[in-house]
DNA sequence: ACCTGAACACCGTTCAAGT
DNA sequence: ACCTGAACACCGTTCAAGT
């Protein structure tokens, strides 16, 4: 009984709702917008409230702390994520939908991929993702604790594949970088593997996007066959 | 042309190495050790200096930032993970011996799973760890960038299943946590959704150890079918 | 009820200066 | 070759004080 408190802005009683002055939509929006701007690094509460025409610490009064602020933004993320009707489409395109939506929606808030390891996704807007999930793999035939293991199963292989990619994307400085020269890098750093350093001279490796969307496609398909396999036994 | 250009300490070239003063492993150990302690928030450099007992800013000696120094420490974390010789166990049995591995070395370090998408895996010990996956998944029977893909695939299951368990972990206080608040805290949020109530009510969710080790199996096994399927076809 | 500024205890990093 | 301290430009957060 040693560790903190657990705490989180969906448990937190919020303030009353009211009018007059800024309001929390508001902050939280813009701090997306920060953050799609400039990164996680690059969101800082002085600069928000700069950004708001707002004193350094006035945005204290709608949130506790900048991890609430960043659990409020978090979710923003889980509400671009769209989960099809499996009732219309069958479970297996109904995942493979939903799992090209969280890709894109993570790629294009590349910060997110941050927060994933860092705050639990009890956002409402991630519960709703969670709860269409359930539907969809019940729909399919699984049962009891099967049901969230699929879950759990499809989401860690997207956000599995999805991080280090962002990695990737961001080390090249996100625009314009320089195939040959990232080419370069790889090949130093594999000198000792002679293997490795076969795989980098291989066709395609000097279009590393259009390679990643096979490579997350060849995933996914393996991991859907595996769930499927799930259904049968 | 116009991002940042590409660095990496495994691109740089590294000192001459020499013998008196400090050491560059010297520095990255006690920082591994600080991070295992303290966590990435932790960590500053400022604090490395004082705990080797050298000013603030000889660090900077030995490396050129602070994020050289956390590619250091995260190549460390590498080198704990343990490829089987798949000519001995089979590669299926190689595939979950490795993934159990990554996963405990991960939840040791929980630092590094912020890493992951942060830093691109460069280091000698990353790449060791690649080099021998790909062994792995050669004798499997894969062939070509099916060989990369299959590797992809398992990784990114793995860590996209260990990354948010640390994300909870820590959120708990990494010790001690109350099982009761926890379900509290997710009942509440999940209030909306009866679907989902009915899962927290469900039998061995005051285990979650335990679950969650269930559920990583049902993953792995799935996962691996997959990828089995794929050398049929 | 909402917002402010000053203040506190931190950061990473640079750089001239020391030995 | 190695290490230092001062200095710069930042942080998140608290809190008494204002309206």
């Amino acid at each position: 009984m040693t560790g903190k408190q657990f705490t989180s802005v969906w448990i937190r009683e919020p303030r009353k709702a009211t009018s007059p002055g800024r309001s929390r939509e508001e902050i939280v929006r813009a701090a997306v917008e920060m953050l799609d701007g400039e990164g996680l690094g690059g969101l800082s509460m002085r600069k928000l409230g700069a950004r708001l025409s707002a004193g350094a610490t006035s945005l204290y009064w709608y949130v506790a702390n900048k991890d609430e602020l960043l659990e409020l933004a978090y979710d923003e993320v889980w509400a671009e994520m769209t989960v099809p009707d499996p009732d219309r489409v069958g479970w297996r395109d109904s995942a493979s939908a939903l799992a090209y939506s969280m890709r894109r929606v993570v790629l294009r808030h590349p910060w997110s991929a941050d927060l994933i390891g860092r705050l639990p996704a009890l956002g409402p807007h991630a519960m709703g993702v969670a709860d269409r999930m359930r539907k969809m793999f019940r729909a399919a035939g699984f049962t009891g604790v099967d049901i969230d293991f699929a879950n759990a199963t499809l989401t860690a292989y997207v956000f599995g594949m999805t991080i280090p990619e962002i990695a990737w994307n961001t080390a090249m400085g996100d625009q314009g970088y320089d195939a040959g020269e990232m080419r370069a890098a790889v090949a130093k750093a594999a000198a000792d593997h002679p293997d490795m350093l076969e795989r980098i001279n291989m066709a395609g490796y000097d279009d590393p996007q259009a390679m990643r969307e096979m490579c997350f496609d060849f995933g996914l398909v393996s991991v859907l066959d595996g769930l499927e396999r799930r259904l049968a036994t």
